[in-house]
DNA sequence: CAAATAAAGGACAATTTTGTCCGATTAATA
DNA sequence: TATTAATCGGACAAAATTGTCCTTTATTTG
């Protein structure tokens, strides 16, 4: 469904949500720590995100990311998607043709397009502070 | 969403079962040419798709690939996928979790267990029988 | 039986994705 | 100002996926 990078990216973006929530900026090397995924590889992805306007990065001492407190109910799930996987998961077809074209369908067209209205939908719509606040409750996990 | 290797399996497994409709067999070169694939590489997904017995294969003249009339309706579409991509994307987690566990889950899996239930429901209740049909009336492509 | 045809299968090559390393840059603080 | 802690960025490496080529095997037909 995602890529690595985008399942990387969205565990990172919730876990800075979560600790951006208590005021706490957060280095790579805990946030790799406590998704548990790998160190470089989770840069590389904070820095498309950071570039994306997704985060805000701080360098130098007491630097790290996080996510001002006032936009993490505006961050949606489908902005770091984007920033990451592109947007070929919305406007691809199912079975790989050239674009998803509803003048000249593949045959998978009409259903694959409910599916991914529906995706799409739960993307825009999920914010990373809804997502952190489960985390916080400890009803849900971000490694395992 | 799926594979390559599953796109050019799809396309071809629809393209054999509307040339069975009409009782011929069809040769992976034709194969490749009407669905617009690497004829070397859909030959693989073809062996793959035959050992499953989701297609039907014979050697020698007059070989080819075909679906038999009678099984075209029982054949789903969930059967080409879980034959190429496995079913990770059945049971895998939406950000990259071991495996996805209601007891212990992620911040997404609620949501994206909805989404995946719906595409499992729509990839188990297609037949190619049905997506072959579409083809055949014109409604529908398998390249452009 | 011999020739021709088509899938099967194995080895290999190219490309993309995933992942690592290291020096440069920025900023805090002693 | 020197040191230190952190991200940034580029080059590189490993692994997975995608794609090719060629030989073998099975089968039909002359
Ligand atoms: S044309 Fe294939 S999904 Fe729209
Ligand atoms: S645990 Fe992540 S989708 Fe179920």
């Amino acid at each position: 469904m995602f890529s690595k990078a985008c399942e990387y990216g969205i565990r990172a973006a919730v876990y800075i949500a979560l600790q951006s929530l208590e005021g706490r900026r957060v280095s790579v090397n805990e946030i790799a720590e406590e998704i548990d995924s790998p160190i470089a590889f989770t840069a590389k992805i904070l820095q498309q995100l950071s570039r994306n306007n997704v985060i805000h990065s701080v360098k130098g001492p007491t630097g790290g990311f996080e996510i001002e407190r006032t936009d993490m109910e505006a961050v949606k799930l489908n902005m770091v998607v984007k920033a990451i996987d592109g947007d070929q998961i919305y406007v691809g077809c199912g079975l790989g043709l050239k674009e998803c074209d509803a003048g000249k369908p593949c045959p998978l067209h009409d259903k694959f397009v409910d599916i991914r209205t529906d995706l799409r939908h739960m993307l825009e719509s999920t914010s990373l502070y809804e997502l952190a606040t489960g985390l916080e409750v400890g009803l849900t996990y971000l490694k395992r």
